[in-house]
DNA sequence: CTCAGTGCAAAGGATTTGCATGCCG
DNA sequence: CGGCATGCAAATCCTTTGCACTGAG
């Protein structure tokens, strides 16, 4: 079954001159499953059909396609996510004593405020903004 | 001549069982001088007369101490900084291209409107909050 | 046929650690 | 004196890369 998910990764990779491949269509799908960024173990874990070094390899892919983003933390591992653009700007919950995150949203208003003052710092040091990022910091209900 | 920022981190350090040495004195002077976080390579290039395990091992026992702050972002390296109790409450511009991080701060209402809704948020997801991260990702001036 | 994708094993590179020495308390 | 801090070098470990093979087009 095709997804929608598919469609747009397929479409993203191929304007990035790369293919969709099977193994590139189940670490999609394994993304798009889980409301939690995934570390290479993590899904190494829930596949363990496909090789390390493919999974590093079809990431860094996905990643340039702009179809992955990837979230480093001070854990020890790096974490894999869609992209924003495939799901919705939301923003992370990070948990420093096991390293798991989780996504939340704010509400537009609060988005539209954030984004106004960084636009202006932006302005002022000749920076030119990407995107933003806010992240709550703290200790998750398992680890309380 | 000692400083407050020297008074602080003793302190610290002392309340952690740790002593003030002059390398850790030289790490705190230095990232006191500075407005940017500064990696490793940073921080060497500017005292070769450190070993740089001992730097690592240092800005750790820093960290511990409540003293640093470590940043790590998709650059290489990590950086380090005088934690925000010894200085204030910032936010960073960090450049996507070349890695370099600049402080920013934003008005004491916007942070406050952030506090709120993250709150909200942790409360709703038994998460014990720490403190919040705003970043704005994007381009700096000389990588423009 | 061609060439990108895959898997295995080996290499890279930032960071950590072992160990002998020096120094603070 | 006792124990932590230091420096050097070696080890770690996530991540990347080399290479031969396979499969899609």
């Amino acid at each position: 079954m095709i997804t929608e998910l598919d469609r747009i990764a397929s479409k993203r990779l191929r304007a990035d001159g790369q293919r969709y491949t099977d193994n590139r269509r189940e670490l999609v799908a394994l993304l798009g499953s889980v409301r939690t960024p995934l570390t290479i173990p993590d899904i190494m874990e829930r596949r363990p059909d496909l090789a390390q070094s493919s999974v590093y390899r079809n990431l860094s892919v996905l990643e340039r396609a702009g179809v992955v983003q990837r979230i480093v933390t001070n854990d020890e591992w790096a974490r894999y996510e869609l992209a924003e653009s495939l799901t919705e700007h939301h923003h992370h919950l990070i948990c420093d004593t096991c390293g798991r995150i989780e996504d939340f949203t704010v509400s537009a208003r609060l988005e539209r405020s954030i984004d106004d003052a960084l636009l202006q710092v932006a302005a002022t040091a000749g920076f030119v903004p990407g995107h933003h990022r806010l992240d709550l910091v703290g200790r998750c209900a398992s680890c309380a």
